[in-house]
DNA sequence: TTTATAAGCCTAATATTATTAGTTTTTGGT
DNA sequence: ACCAAAAACTAATAATATTAGGCTTATAAA
């Protein structure tokens, strides 16, 4: 070949990530990016079709560490169907917590190209659609599933848009919605 | 005076909050806007700060819309504390249904000048938390509240993002997953 | 050992868009 | 008729994504 590369997709994405991390989307130049990566903007169009793409590539790997988060938490989670429910709730919040600036944009970018894609996020759900089937039934489990994603989202969401600002301890709130949800879900289903 | 004035700022936000809502606002560029009100674009200076304030102000007349549906769905339902809130619920997620551009502006824009300001979601939810509190008792009131939000919130943004793809009435689902909420906010508060 | 090739990077240029500076136009009150 | 000021305009600036075209260097073939 020749002229050994300076740098490759993957260490693109994940500076990409930090610097999102850092200092927000809207703050992320290509010609900042570039610099911390020891080259210049138009060079990195060798690696990344457009902006767009790059961006969808780092909401794409946060994907992945979120699925990989609920996979540990599922696996050091006790046998029980409500806890290990728990468990990956907790989990989905603390991973948000940790990374809220992608977070945010892994799951609610401006544009559809952005988000992240259905087909990894149903993958990433699925083990946990088993679990609800558990507490819920079979046949409402989508449902119930459904209502479960929407209630940790939105909960983390509020929290990360400061708009939770009355005072009050949040993680014991978040603890109670889930906890009455899955308490719910469970007589709801059997009547 | 002098110069009869072409526009002026609830013109000029009224008319950004349709072209947001029909072409999403990465395509808001102030020309085509000011193109729209038959003025140039930096007449519309006079008017606004700059267009961070000015989507700011879409989002303020956004939540008072939403707000105004609230005090609707609370005027026309009955006096059942569970189907009031239910009803606030629906009206909601119908609002959402509507406005979904401006709606996920108000409440998920990449920089918090932008969203909205919690002083006036407080506002907007003080009437639910009371209607909660019959519900939940007072004391877990302000956590049953966060967690409806949140459940609401989050499910209607799934829905939005098309990232709740794998079919079923999505229409049953939230029901469902409100009334389950409903219903173990009521029994793990009296627990 | 030389040299052609192509990968990978660079500089320079273009397009879009927000914003600022300075100027011109309009019109109501004197 | 004319003055003042409000409100608009044109022109210029700055930031940033993207494209075009050229330079450099490592490698593989001769």
């Amino acid at each position: 070949m020749a002229y050994p590369a300076q740098t490759d997709y993957p260490t693109i994405i994940r500076i990409a990530q930090q610097l999102i991390e850092r200092d927000g989307v809207e703050q992320l130049a290509l010609a900042s990016l570039a610099s911390e990566l020891g080259i210049k903007a138009p060079s990195l169009y060798r690696y990344v079709a457009n902006k767009t793409a790059l961006l969808k590539g780092v909401v794409t790997i946060t994907i992945q560490q979120l699925f990989a988060t609920y996979s540990e938490a599922l696996n050091t989670s006790a046998g029980d169907p409500q806890n290990q429910m728990l468990a990956i709730c907790h989990a989905h919040r603390q991973f948000a917590h940790d990374q809220p600036k992608n977070y945010a944009l892994a799951f609610t970018a401006a544009s559809a190209e952005q988000r992240a894609d259905s087909a990894s996020l149903v993958e990433m759900v699925l083990p946990v659609q088993a679990i609800m089937a558990q507490i819920s039934g079979q046949e409402h489990s989508l449902a119930a599933l459904r209502g479960m994603l929407g209630l940790i989202h939105g909960f983390v969401l509020l929290e990360l848009n400061q708009q939770l600002q009355r005072g009050g301890d949040l993680s014991t709130a978040f603890d109670l919605a889930v906890r009455s949800y899955l308490a719910g879900v469970a007589t709801v289903a059997s009547s």
